[in-house]
DNA sequence: CTGTAAGTGGACGCCCGCGTCCGTTTGGCT
DNA sequence: AGCCAAACGGACGCGGGCGTCCACTTACAG
């Protein structure tokens, strides 16, 4: 386990290639033996690297989820909180929007994929604590709360454009706009929160 | 054609009670041959009344529609254009909410379904005058565009949650962050906006 | 160079959805 | 009451996904 073969080692790589790029042009309905197919790889061969789907989503995405961290560790860093936390609305949809399949999998209940959710939910305090901040400093609106975030990201992924340069535009548009809901002085109070959970499969 | 046999008009009415239902629980997602099974008729008398999908899904949608267009046209007759335009958000956000596949009917190009284009195509033009009036009034943003309705209608088809219940009151939330990201007098100017073309199927 | 464990992918059996055909049933008119 | 077109639904052949098994191939250690 702990060395692949030289040939397998190639094999899996090259799954991984293209299960994220797949993924990233279709979105998490692609078929096991689809991913096979364009990795020219049987399925067996599919299945012994990445027995679930979970397993290769979970992998795939290992890397996205880890430029999400960055994004907003960068962010949090910044020393004015409202705009370090503009910065990771403004670059988590984009992130979002070039990657279809990176909502789903954020989005989804991996019971096995623990560095998978261990990661989102540092991602998510990270950002709690930067809105906390922000709302301190009196830029973001004092009833905002992470859910709101998690919402506006689920939103996000429901947009769906032409092409994606398309859809990274209306994104950027649509990113723009949760920053105009999310500034403080909004002039209506807003109808209680809803916990968001994650789904299955 | 003119007169179904009773028999025949009987199982035509269950197969669209079934289907809305269905697909408002499930979205459109759900095979022709699962409405069938629903609705204890056989695949054949389905194909026979609903050659399509397509023309199941638009007469199923047709009393949706019609409630999407009765909340825009009442919304309009409003004196106060704003008040008029929020309403508008917040119902035919709930509406969407209450019924998941009404946001990918209303989304999807159905080039034969002449009804249901139409009465899309109307309600989005009431609803570009009714914002018309509302931006020369002074309190909708003057940037906003019809696509950007269209676009956080999309959006919020995206957001799920756990129950109907919770889905509604999560889109009643996201209804007015909307309504305060349109509002005038945001501070930041709002990135090029993006057609969103009906999707295919 | 060679033995062997690791690796491979074609093939299998299963289930499910698709759209259609056709032998049987039945509503409704005379 | 009797007839027949209209309506029915079970069954079919096709294609495709699922996860697994197994006979063949190959990397690499000795």
């Amino acid at each position: 386990m702990t060395h692949l073969r030289s040939d397998a080692q190639d094999n899996r790589d090259k799954i991984l290639e293209v299960a994220r790029e797949v993924f990233a042009t279709e979105g998490l309905d692609v078929s096991m033996r689809e991913v096979a197919r364009r990795a020219q790889v049987g399925p067996a061969t599919l299945y012994r690297r990445f027995p679930t789907k979970e397993a290769l989503v979970t992998q795939a995405f290992e890397e996205q989820m880890g430029a999400c961290r960055d994004v907003v560790e960068e962010a949090v860093a910044d020393p004015d909180p409202w705009r370090g936390f503009c910065t990771v609305i403004e670059k988590v949809f984009e992130l979002h929007a070039r990657d279809r399949g990176f909502t789903a999998a954020f989005m989804s209940a991996y019971p096995k994929a623990l560095d998978f959710s261990k990661n989102r939910g540092e991602v998510l305090a990270l950002i709690a604590g930067l809105a906390a901040r922000a709302r301190e400093s009196g830029d973001l609106r004092p009833d905002f709360v992470v859910e709101d975030l998690v919402m506006v990201i689920m939103a996000n992924g429901g947009i769906r454009a032409g092409s994606p340069a398309a859809s990274v535009a209306a994104s950027r548009r649509f990113a723009a706009l949760a920053v105009e809901a999310f500034r403080a002085g909004g002039r209506a109070p807003l109808p209680p929160a809803v916990r968001l959970p994650l789904m299955p499969v």
